[in-house]
DNA sequence: AATCAATAAGGAAATTTTTCTTTAATAAAA
DNA sequence: TTTTATTAAAGAAAAATTTCCTTATTGATT
């Protein structure tokens, strides 16, 4: 089901997950002082076939140079130009327990251009509290701030039962986009963007994995 | 390219990543006492298309009733048997800081089958304490109890640029699979599962999409 | 009792994504 | 200078995944 028009969207999702792969890499090719790469040496890197990775760089403007590979400053530039990495959005956190203390203490966010501008609880224990400089509120203070400060989008990382609640919330209050943490799956209006972000997925991954080598033997 | 055999593999990677909010949805309706879930139902709490709901279903022994759907019981029993989450598996965390506290203290790892049965660091501050009744030792000690514990999986969550050697003592010490939480990739033998789990993927995605919106406007 | 509507299920078709093949360029080696 | 080997790029083919279509079933409605 397609929640977004198509018309521009070219590059395919599976690319866009691998990229900033290919850009962490080529981060650290840069310290490192290597001008060129090639797909051949960023395929072995990732675990994957090397047509896979100029296929990826195809839909930027990067180009190689045949014999030599691309240009490592070139990556970088391009591709965090490309994720969206270098221009830095504004961003609403609800729920500072566990997973989202980590989120605000993570500089990694603020490095691939996501600021986390405040931080939202309903316990009192933590409201008033500052995470790695980051305020927390009590959530019905989400409004006035959300005008104050341009912010575009909603992390969610509450309990799952409290997940659809607070994306009703985000919605009526002009978010554009939701990253949600939580298995539950919300509602909102087809405009807004979802991103389900959730890490069981990944441990059925690993299982189903485990299990079949357990067939094997 | 394949990291393992594909004998057995006849579920589709996308069709296992979903499952888990399968399972989650038929849980919350077993709580609220729903006996029966058509694939209408699911897909629509999914925002997917009814059709991969059955395509998906029909990989487990679960059958449904023309006109009446699945037993929602049936699907959480079924279901949190083929992922693995109904067997314990144990792991061991390295990297107590930000990202490993959070997970330490997610019990729904707990219910999707995994204990981490020990944390393990470098750093003096936290060695010795204890995160959620599960205790912190200095990473040398992660052979004696590997050996000692039934341990199959680490989970890494030191920063990226230590990532490769955490690895490397992994495999060392007989761990099967790796749940990789940095942005790098890792280098292990082919017979060990490495699932990476990249965040910042996510973000590329979200930004991707909003783009694309102004873009269109 | 007959009709209607909702649904699962299986297979076909369409779409998306990955892999393979070919070609051309060019740095390095002979 | 010539040859060789490595690589990017573009297009074709293959594989994987999703969506569509048809059929059969059955609970609800008339
Ligand atoms: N901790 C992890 O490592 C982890 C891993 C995977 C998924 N998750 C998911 O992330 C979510 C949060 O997990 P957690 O471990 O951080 O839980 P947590 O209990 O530590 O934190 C939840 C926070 O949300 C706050 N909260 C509850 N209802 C709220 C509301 N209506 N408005 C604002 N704040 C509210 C609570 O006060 C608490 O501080 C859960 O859905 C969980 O499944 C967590
Ligand atoms: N915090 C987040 O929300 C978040 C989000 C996405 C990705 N990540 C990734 O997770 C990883 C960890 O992030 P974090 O925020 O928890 O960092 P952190 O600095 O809070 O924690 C890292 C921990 O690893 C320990 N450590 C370092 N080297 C070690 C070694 N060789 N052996 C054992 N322990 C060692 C450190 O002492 C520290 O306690 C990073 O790669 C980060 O990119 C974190």
């Amino acid at each position: 089901m397609v929640q977004y028009s198509k018309k521009f969207q070219a590059v395919p999702e599976p690319t866009i997950r691998r990229m900033p792969s290919y850009l962490a890499f080529a981060e650290g090719l840069l310290r490192k002082g290597q001008q060129f790469v090639s797909s051949t040496q960023i395929a072995n890197y990732m675990n994957i076939d090397p047509t896979q990775v100029t296929k990826d760089l195809s839909y930027t403007t990067i180009v190689g140079k045949t014999r030599v590979g691309y240009e490592v400053k070139a990556i970088v530039d391009v591709l965090s130009e490309f994720l969206g990495f270098s221009v830095m959005d504004n961003a609403f956190l609800v729920g500072a327990g566990s997973l989202g203390s980590a989120l605000l203490h993570d500089s990694g966010l603020n490095h691939f251009g996501l600021k986390i501008e405040a931080a939202f609880d309903i316990n009192p224990a933590t409201i008033g509290r500052k995470i790695n400089d980051v305020e927390v509120f009590h959530i019905d203070q989400f409004r006035d701030l959300a005008q104050e400060l341009n912010v575009i989008m909603g992390i969610i990382t509450v309990p799952a039962e409290n997940a659809q609640t607070v994306a009703d919330l985000m919605v009526a209050w002009g978010i554009k986009a939701i990253w949600n943490f939580t298995p539950a799956r919300i509602k909102v209006p087809d405009d807004i963007i979802v991103q389900n972000t959730t890490l069981y997925s990944n441990l059925a991954i690993i299982f189903n994995k485990l299990h079949q080598e357990k067939r094997e033997e």
